[in-house]
DNA sequence: CACTTATTGATAATGCGTTATCGTTCTCAT
DNA sequence: ATGAGAACGATAACGCATTATCAATAAGTG
């Protein structure tokens, strides 16, 4: 037998923590620079490679911004949407949800999702 | 003196026709499938120059959707959003706008724009 | 019409995110 | 403790969208 990731390994583990640690969805070279905190020598290719086995396991899910790379965060919150800082460009969760999104769709159209994104400045951003 | 694209070019002329023929965001290889048939041997190369100006010239707007390379529309039209049929991936405008959508920001942060795509099935994709 | 040069088309080159390769290391069952 | 092979790190390779290069073409002027 033996599938993959069955092994419990440092990398794997640090690469989790990551994700526990930083509720925001994460680029790779995020996950890289937070993991390697814990995992030092961690290495790109360990970062891809474990995050595309926790997508098929469904521990993480993907979000694609508009122009952006895409994003992984924790599969295990509610439906919510994301806020871009025009300044740091980090991403926030944001909760909630505006409701009868589907009547702006065209006449005849079928919707089964949408993706909202909001921007602006972070608090830390208009602070500083 | 003599900047860039003072000469009105057959070229330029039927990607402008695409454009206004096409009210979609269309991506490069679009233009340059739909301004072929004006002008027969356009290159890719005068595609994305000419985007890459009419941009400058505030007659194109970037449309960046969620996990696709950027779109180009006429922008001549109000606030919209947009629809992804996820069956043929054309991309439609979408009149309207939800209201209220700052507040969905965390406290403290500073909203300044938004965008929102919805997802399902086009009207021509429901019935073939 | 003739000339100047902006513009073009073909294609090589680039940038960047992601994946494949491969020899080495580490996990875990025995 | 030992052996099999899963997982690793370094890096080459890849895919794709976009841009640069350059000789040839064509728009606009006199």
């Amino acid at each position: 037998m033996a599938l993959q990731l069955e092994r419990a390994t440092q990398q794997r583990a640090a690469i989790l923590a990551a994700f526990r640690e930083h509720p925001h969805p994460l680029l790779p070279a995020d996950v890289h620079a937070l993991a390697s905190v814990h995992c030092p020598g961690l290495g790109i290719a360990t970062v891809y490679r474990t995050i595309k086995v926790l997508l098929a396991e469904a521990v993480l899910e993907t979000v694609n911004l508009p122009g952006e790379s895409a994003r992984y965060e924790l599969k295990d919150r509610p439906h919510h949407h994301h806020f871009q800082c025009r300044a740091c460009g980090r991403v926030f969760d944001v909760p909630g949800c505006p409701p009868s999104l589907a009547a702006y769709a065209p006449p005849g159209f079928a919707v089964d999702g949408h993706e909202l994104t909001l921007y602006g400045r972070c608090a830390e951003c208009l602070r500083g």
